[in-house]
DNA sequence: ATCCCGAGGG
DNA sequence: CCCTCTGGAT
């Protein structure tokens, strides 16, 4: 993709969302963070599901430590891969409390130090609660960036290296959240929609699939 | 490369 | 029934 085709593919799925709400959707950065570690590996629908009775009984840190790993289990229960993800919310929390006095550190480095915390949950957290300009490249971000061409990549860390090398530098703040959604929404795993996808023109993807039939 | 591991969709 | 879903640690 030349480097006009790319403005004009940021222009587009900009264009269909303007000003991106940069308000957290959780109340604090600590349960962005805790949210995002649950969401490994699971759907987004059963994240949202158990996290308000999680963070009912935890809101923060301090609480969560006093929680105890066995009722926060409880609590992430119907979420895949609970075991490992109620050991690591729980030590995670630990660690916020005696390194950090309960807050959610600012650099990557410090993010990936704690446990369950890998690459792409630090980029989401940085981009997402602290606006830097980060980009976290999930299996959404991951497939987007190779069907269309934007930025090939056999790994998710040279996929976000070649993303972070075209993106113009007026999009950066938020093309992660652009490129998340269409993943989400038009440029599915399955069944791309290619009939709506309003970047299909500048897409590499090939063949594009036809509306299904009513 | 392998394990973790439930819910929902096709 | 089989597969995927906003991964991370070993």
């Amino acid at each position: 993709m030349t480097p006009q085709q790319t403005e004009q593919f940021f222009a587009i799925l900009a264009a269909a969302d303007p000003e991106p709400r940069t308000e957290l959707l959780y109340d604090t950065p600590f349960q962005l963070l805790v949210a995002v570690v649950l969401s490994a590996q699971a759907t987004d629908a059963g994240v949202n599901k158990a996290t308000p009775a999680l963070f009912a009984a935890a809101p923060g840190p301090a609480e969560m430590v006093a929680l105890g790993e066995d009722r926060i289990r409880d609590l992430v229960k119907t979420i895949g891969l609970f075991n490992t993800k109620a050991k690591n919310v729980h030590a995670l929390s630990a660690i916020l409390m005696q390194q950090y006095g309960g807050t959610v550190p600012e650099t990557r480095e410090a993010l990936q130090a704690l446990p369950g915390v890998g690459r792409k949950t630090a980029n989401v957290v940085l981009n997402v609660a602290f606006g830097q300009e980060t980009c976290a490249v999930d299996t959404h971000i991951f497939r987007v960036a190779n069907r269309t061409g934007l930025a090939p990549g056999k790994t998710p860390d040279a996929v976000e290296d070649a993303l972070m090398a075209v993106i113009p530098p007026a999009y950066r703040r938020h093309a992660h959240h652009w490129l998340i959604l269409h993943g989400r929404y038009i440029c599915i795993a399955r069944r791309p929609q290619c009939w709506r996808c309003p970047v299909a023109a500048l897409c590499a993807y090939e063949p594009k699939t036809p509306a299904p039939l009513p």
